[in-house]
RNA sequence: GCCCGGGUGGCGGAAUAGGUAGACGCAAGGGACUUAAAAUCCCUCGGGGGCAACCCCGUGCCGGUUCGACUCCGGCCUCGGGCACCA
């Protein structure tokens, strides 16, 4: 044993043994219970960031604890590898994104195995592979079979100078990044998902997820927005067409002072064909980028139509508007307006001058000012005819009924949910499997072709996919009537990859199906972890998957992720770190310095998993620095462990407490209390606490005389175990230098006696009237009267009570005693 | 704009179901060892007052509930994440 830390050195060699012997491979034929750990993979983007490091760790931990406590563990790892990306890269470095990918992987693989992560790298997945993306071909094809799939018009950012459709990202203040032009909208046929399908499911089943963060489960509910209303017909004046509007609010119905359509309703693009000023503002609004917050932070602007339509109820004559904030995809795309209580509403009509007239008054019947605001609450009915008097929650039912009596309107609930859209007008993504014949219409590819395989060598310039230019990839014969047809060139969202690839893990090496019978042994992943920013959209389109491969038998079980851990940033200076800003820290340059457990442990140490961490030099030094005193530590009671290892001075089994010195006795307990906390922390993933709880015990061990052996003993066992998930080499070297058992991996996670010391006395603190006023030491177990009465008597007490009146005394065992007390009479 | 989080010493953070605010670490200051420095070890360390025992104030801001609030409720300020083609 060396007297200094090495970490190179014991970190090396260790991870070349585990390599070696396949530690982390995991197998399907185990009697101990399954856990199934992974953590997002990531985009293989060229080497690790702090971001990565954090999260794996976080993930590896997690495993590694699972491990010790028994379980037959299954960490995997993978590669998220098609994506905008490597094509950006393609373009500046000359290189095909295929090669530039695989390049990634491997560099990135090495850092990952220098980080010390337990993968079984066997069942390793880059989806960008063949292997992996013919079942996702395959897939869509059953999709496509029932129905879950349908092509239709949807909007696109459109750079005119480049010729290509643009990511969000890539439009910059409503400029093409490259070219710089203004975007357009445009409409090209895509093909969807129909995720709305599953709409109810998806919300419903959030109940299930009791170990999700309520937080996450609360944005995906909003997210998919299920609102119960009613869809109703206004008619179109002078015609025999209605206009259909959809509204939650029923009881606002008798307020409506216009309507509004979207500029893409069919309405509006009817109306700019006589009328010109329609036609310019369709034409304005044609140069906004596809983005929610874009529409819902721009200036609301509209132009009335000219048209009129009749109010349901009343008849009445009232104007139809295009106005830019209303969303096509949303409803029917036409909303009915009532400025008076819709906030939105209000401060358009304010703009325009259009009426607004109050139909509900506040349940207090206060009057409400119109000048400043809608009156947006539920309340009670006026002015609305038979109506009138009705409460907001009444009135809804009554007008829904007298609506659908009428046949004016039906109840309808509805999700803000849109179906999910998966054509990419890209080359680096996974190819759609459909080939567009004249004759026969869209075609899917037979089974058999599968996987319609992406040409990698490629000449990229990054205006247009390279495969809409490849007659050798899109000129292929109909499989129906053999007829020279054209094959799809666009590709998958790479959302789709990354909705099912958990369950590929488990399924891995499959070549004749998709899935096989391994996924229902480890599925359902029992633990994931990922960055919040995945809240939404990622974790939404994997359950949805999840489900639809349910439905086609290829999985059993209903939600594809048992417990979810959402990790925070990694910030330098309160900032992400990014190379604009010059905040960047290179892990690798860390490892260097520190080795991968001083990396590890800071990673852990420095911030609660979810939230942000914030990266600091000295903090790291500190971590490494722990490790060395660990060392040194362990190093100077060498001999003392292993004859304790060899020679137990007392025998657990029949351990009489009372023949233990008293001193010991405390140091034990003390101990085991930290012991106690640390798995109460590992359980509830607040894994910072635990590595406080190590050094905690640390400094207990530094200070305890030679003369407890036992205790020692006892100290650096429990102690080496703990640490061991989070910083596995050193654990694993010291469990071996100090003559313990096997690997500390494989270690059972320690038991301690806390139930059986027995503690003679233990310390109360006691307020009066809620002020800490001093402490007191009772008997354990002593009787509330008897606690009460030692309180009271405390000398400091009676000086801080003076001559006032005890009103009363409230006793929290094992805390407080709280002395209420006033002015004497 | 909408949805969701966060805000506690000089800094990262702790306080498990409403019960001692500041655990653990970093930085800083003082001291020991050393020719010296580094390393290591010991002490101090929220603010204010007091010779001291102790006292007062203090968890973004304002208000409320409670014997007792960092924790619960209402309102606000501020920073961050997501908003459907970044992943």
């Amino acid at each position: 044993m060396d007297a200094q830390y090495h970490p190179h050195k014991i970190e090396e060699t260790l991870q070349a043994s585990w390599q070696d012997n396949q530690t982390f491979k995991a197998s399907e034929d185990s009697d101990k219970e399954k856990f199934y750990c992974l953590t997002m993979f990531p985009y293989p983007s060229g080497r690790l960031h702090m971001g990565h490091v954090r999260v794996y760790t976080i993930g590896d931990v997690i495993s590694r604890y699972q491990r010790m406590l028994g379980k037959n563990v299954m960490q995997p790892m993978g590669w998220d590898a098609f994506g905008l990306p490597a094509e950006n890269a393609a373009i500046k470095h000359k290189t095909a994104p295929a090669e530039w990918t695989y390049k990634n992987i491997d560099f990135m693989r090495k850092q990952m195995q220098r980080l010390g992560l337990a993968y079984d790298w066997e069942r390793e997945i880059a989806t960008c592979q063949p292997e992996y993306y013919r079942w996702e071909q395959w897939f869509f094809l059953q999709l496509f079979k029932k129905g879950l799939v349908y092509k239709k018009n949807a909007e696109v950012n459109w750079d005119p100078v480049d010729q290509t459709v643009l990511a969000n990202e890539q439009v910059v203040d409503g400029r093409g990044w490259r070219s710089g032009a203004l975007v357009e909208r445009r409409e090209i046929l895509q093909w969807f998902f129909k995720i709305t399908a599953y709409a109810d499911e998806l919300i419903d089943d959030l109940e299930k997820l009791d170990s999700w963060p309520d937080q996450v489960k609360v944005m995906q509910k909003n997210w998919i927005g299920r609102s119960e209303g009613v869809n109703m017909n206004f008619p179109i004046k002078g015609t025999d067409k209605h206009i259909t509007i959809y509204t939650t609010r029923p009881d606002t119905l008798m307020g409506v002072t216009y309507v509004a359509i979207a500029p893409q309703h069919p309405l509006a693009r009817e109306a700019a064909e006589k009328n010109p000023a329609v036609a310019k503002f369709l034409d304005e609004c044609r140069n906004v980028k596809v983005a929610e917050a874009e529409l819902a932070t721009m200036e609301k602007r509209g132009v009335p139509t000219g048209i009129l339509v009749h109010h349901p109820l009343t008849n009445q004559d009232i104007p139809v508007w295009v106005a830019n904030f209303v969303v096509m995809e949303y409803g029917s795309g036409a909303v009915m307006s009532v400025p008076a209580h819709d906030q939105r509403d209000f401060e358009f009509a304010k703009q325009y001058q259009l009426p607004i007239k109050q139909v509900i008054k506040p349940r207090d019947n206060s009057n409400w000012d119109f000048n400043n605001s809608a009156f947006t609450d539920a309340g009670v009915l006026i002015d609305s005819e038979q109506f009138s008097n009705l409460d907001s929650a009444t009135a809804i039912e009554k007008i829904i009924n007298y609506l659908e009596e009428h046949h004016l309107g039906k109840r309808k609930i509805n999700f803000r949910l849109r179906d999910w859209g998966v054509s990419r007008q890209r080359y680096w993504g996974a190819p759609i499997p459909i080939i567009n014949c004249e004759n026969c219409g869209t075609v899917p590819v037979p089974e058999k072709d599968l996987p319609v395989i992406l040409p990698e060598t490629v000449k990229f310039s990054g205006v247009a996919s390279p495969l809409k230019s490849m007659p050798e990839f899109y000129d292929v014969r109909c499989p129906l009537c053999g007829e020279k047809a054209h094959r799809e060139t666009d590709t998958f969202d790479t959302f789709f990859e990354s909705s099912w690839y958990y369950a590929r893990f488990a399924s891995h090496h499959q070549e004749k199906s998709m899935l096989d019978n391994r996924a229902n042994y480890w599925l359902p992943v029992d633990q994931y972890v990922g960055g919040v920013e995945h809240a939404v959209l990622h974790l939404l389109y994997a359950r949805f998957i999840h489900k639809a491969m349910r439905d086609e038998g290829l999985l059993t079980s209903d939600e594809p992720f048992t417990r979810l851990l959402t990790q925070g940033m990694v910030l330098n200076q309160g900032a992400k770190m990014s190379k604009s800003k010059g905040n960047v820290v290179d892990p690798e340059k860390m490892i260097e310095q520190f080795g991968a457990d001083t990396v590890r442990l800071f990673m852990i140490f420095a911030a609660p998993p979810e939230q942000n961490l914030e990266w600091s030099d000295s903090g790291i030094e500190g971590s490494h620095r722990f490790l060395k005193r660990l060392w040194t530590l362990a190093y100077e009671n060498r001999k003392l462990v292993r004859d304790e290892n060899t020679n137990p001075s007392m025998n657990m089994d029949a351990l009489d407490w009372d023949k233990v010195d008293a001193n010991e006795r405390n140091v034990l307990r003390q101990i085991y209390e930290i012991v106690e906390q640390c798995k109460f922390d590992y359980d509830r993933q607040q894994l910072n606490t635990v590595v406080s709880g190590c050094m905690k015990l640390f400094n207990l061990l530094a200070k305890t005389p030679v003369a407890h052996s036992f205790t020692i003993h006892t100290g650096f066992s429990m102690l080496l175990r703990l640490l061991a998930p989070i910083a596995p080499h050193i654990s694993q070297q010291l469990w071996q230098d100090l003559g313990f058992e096997g690997d500390v991996i494989y270690a059972p996670w320690p038991v301690t006696q806390l139930s059986t010391l027995k503690i003679d006395e233990i310390e109360l603190v006691v307020q009066i009237n809620g002020k800490l006023r001093g402490h007191i030491k009772v008997p354990s177990g002593a009787e509330k009267e008897t606690i009460e009465q030692i309180a009271v008597e405390d000398k400091k007490i009676q000086t801080a009570l003076g001559n006032q009146k005890i009103k009363k005394i409230i006793v929290v065992p094992g805390r407080l005693v709280n002395i209420v007390a006033g002015e004497s009479e």
